[in-house]
DNA sequence: CGGGAGCTTGATGGACCTCAATCCCTGTGG
DNA sequence: CCACAGGGATTGAGGTCCATCAAGCTCCCG
């Protein structure tokens, strides 16, 4: 049954893939009770053995993990239709942990579920890997940033992935995008200390490229932005399904 | 039919699965007609359009990312039995390159026989996503470092990550195990300049903890590199075949 | 013997971190 | 209504880690 509210998951794989209605159908009943996480809660805890996965419905997430030192590296920010936690349906225990940077819905995902639809409807699960393989390429794409780009190069890099990902699914667009990050949060995704973050955006606001403010994101400048950072159009192809 | 040389990939999959000898025959099947690649020569490049991955059967590769200003960032270093490019079947265009490190020995697999694989022999199919899954653990575990590591925990790190995994298919024992990698390349896999590198394996070497030299990795104290490294003893659970 | 690729070492500088202080905004209780 | 507390943003000063530049080394191979 449909959900009431928008189908974030939905609006996501019918940007690559032409759904049925049938098709939508069967999305949205994988999706079934909804679950309120509140802000700062973990949705899945490292190490945990847990045979479900979940998808993010509303708010922001953030997958991470800590370091014995009390370090912090987030991987990647699951917004609204991505999945969590798919790996923790193959590995038996999950290899990081999720928590929910605002309030947050999401559905939780049976094994059993997402093994049947493999087996129904196995173009729909065809479709859920591609969409997991995406984002498997922007954990790379976030690796080769660390790695080998500049603090700035790669807080640009980071906010014009994210204003993509958010435009696809309808939540941004004309360069801007509400962003509930912190500057603490923003430091531990990039590698960087929260200090040097916000040095970092006042050289890019001076820059007249993009602009943090009042928990929202203005790329003023999106041809110059994408230079600076390197970033790439993304071509993924058409879906082979 | 079975190649005549050691068969790493059937080695990796029963370190974690039970394979009946037709398992391992279906296996060993997918893996026909080998190629030999050339060291320093690409086996994927990034953008190229190609509907079929790689299983490595001997040598070493690396996958990587090229950047605008010329730097090089290295994802991970497939060795005998990984599966190299399994993306590139679901998206359609490959997100990274990947070259042979060593002259090195290939098995192309065709996408259409990977679904049949997945049809057919479903267990199987699990396992190998399962394997894949792994991998893509890893790259997560390599973020963290280059994130949040310093140089020296984040070297100890993947030279313990390589024993584990190369200690999996035989190829490394005792702490030791023989390695191509340039200090240049390991450079680039842990987004360092090469002189840091040369200077980070010489304190390594002092405090008794890592030597490399012609080729050669020898851990020396393995408690106390994983101390340092923060590196934790994996825990994938079983299969859950 | 000459050349090249990789390793080694020193000196200098820059990118980024840490510590410390101030400011802003919002919420909360007296 | 105001005092206060607390999380986040901002800015400065000083220090560290690592990059860059420059040079010499070793070893292998032609």
């Amino acid at each position: 049954m449909m959900p009431d509210h928008v189908d974030y998951l939905v609006r996501k794989i019918s940007a690559f893939v032409d759904l049925s209605a049938q098709d939508m159908s069967d999305l949205s009943d994988l999706q079934s009770t909804p679950i309120e996480v509140k802000k700062g809660r973990e949705i899945v805890h490292e190490g945990q053995a847990g045979q479900s996965a979940y998808i993010i419905h509303d708010g922001w997430a953030c997958s991470f993990k800590l370091l014995s030192d009390g370090g912090r590296q987030i991987i990647t920010f699951p917004i609204p239709g991505d999945c969590v936690g798919l790996r923790s349906i193959l590995l038996r225990t999950s290899d990081h942990s999720f928590s929910a940077l605002t309030d947050t819905v999401v559905s939780r995902i049976q094994a059993v579920r997402m093994r049947e639809l493999f087996k129904d409807v196995p173009r729909l699960g065809a479709a859920i890997l591609w969409a997991a393989s995406r984002d498997e390429a922007m954990v790379v794409e976030h690796l080769v940033s660390i790695g080998r780009r500049s603090a700035m190069e790669r807080t640009a890099h980071l906010l014009l992935e994210l204003y993509d990902r958010l435009h696809i699914v309808g939540l941004a667009d004309k360069g801007a995008f509400a962003c509930p990050l912190s500057q603490n949060v923003l430091a531990d995704a990039l590698g960087l200390s929260t200090i040097h973050v916000n040095r970092v955006l006042r050289q890019l606001r001076e820059r007249g490229l993009v602009t943090v403010k009042n928990q929202t994101v203005v790329i003023e400048d999106m041809p110059a932005t994408k230079m600076l950072a390197g970033y790439l159009n993304r071509d993924d192809g058409a879906f082979p399904g």
